[in-house]
DNA sequence: GGCAGATACTTTAGGCTTCATCTATTCAGG
DNA sequence: CCTGAATAGATGAAGCCTAAAGTATCTGCC
């Protein structure tokens, strides 16, 4: 999560002026959205002891009470297979996710909150949503309709052209 | 750089629903953000064999000739002393970046940009601003000026009750 | 001068992440 | 059935990141 600073204006780098914008918009997005996750990222641990990631994986958990697949998993949480494996891992430990035999893939898992997964996670969930409702105070109904709208042109752009 | 999905609508979380907006939000936001980054870390990876946190390094290092102390570019990349130390380590191994001794503090370096290092930063900051105007094609003026007024907005909605 | 606390940096352990590679299983055509 | 290709998942190496602890140096105060 790194703070590029590439607006040095003495130097020339092959674009046109005008053209400093695009870098300037994903520059400043860049440090909002890190501004926000590292807070979260802290209180999670600071509150929870759990991790971001794990967090995140249980919340695609609970959206699925009958369970999911890894390949799923990765697919939901936009992060590679090994990374799953590791993440499950843990919390199989913890005792907050179970591995379940798939009958009809021997190759295959389902993944489920335990019960203990399932209320540890609506207590943090509960938590985490006022946080983020505090971290936005502030931001007018009007204003955050006009961001939401925005950002899906940005993510339509973005998918678009990569 | 997850991607979370806390919008089960059928659970009660403990805030009203209007406030799921500030949740949208965020995810809305992070979404974007890891797209771009994404995209960007594969080109950089896929071009010119480098990893964005060393771009990023190059990059402040770009903005000061002067060089810079490890804390300050630890506080420029807003991560912590330790991981600088790695960073830095591996640049200079590639014979991009140079510690020189600083006399006024022996405790500490004065890092800098090898002749090297800037020529291949020049080439490479040049490729990176196409890209992200590429990406973000279709953003008109007047949208990219609305989208950076909100964000700055956001940025100091969270840093105010963080 | 000398000492206590602050500062600059490094190191270590633990966790996340990717890519490349591996094993086991399934599937599709013959 | 059999075999080759595709798929599900695991593993290992390398890199980024943090927090906590350690070393060396500096600064201010007596």
């Amino acid at each position: 999560m790194p703070a590029l600073r590439l607006l040095r204006p003495d130097r020339e780098t092959g674009v046109r002026a005008d053209e400093h914008r695009a870098l300037r918009l994903w520059l400043r997005l860049l440090t909002c959205s890190q501004l926000i996750e590292r807070e979260v990222r802290k209180r999670l641990r600071g509150r929870f002891g759990i991790t971001l990631p794990r967090f995140d994986l249980m919340s695609q958990l609970e959206r699925h009470p009958e369970g999911l697949k890894m390949n799923e998993l990765s697919r939901l949480m936009m992060v590679t297979g090994g990374n799953v494996t590791g993440i499950v891992d843990q919390l199989v430990k913890e005792g907050l996710v179970e591995r379940l035999d798939e009958p009809s893939d021997r190759r295959a898992w389902r993944v489920r909150l335990t019960r203990a997964g399932d209320k540890a996670f609506a207590e943090m969930a509960r938590a985490h949503e006022e946080w983020v409702v505090e971290l936005l105070a502030g931001f007018s109904r009007r204003e955050s309709d006009a961001l939401m709208q925005l950002l899906a042109r940005l993510k339509r752009s973005t998918l678009e052209n990569s």
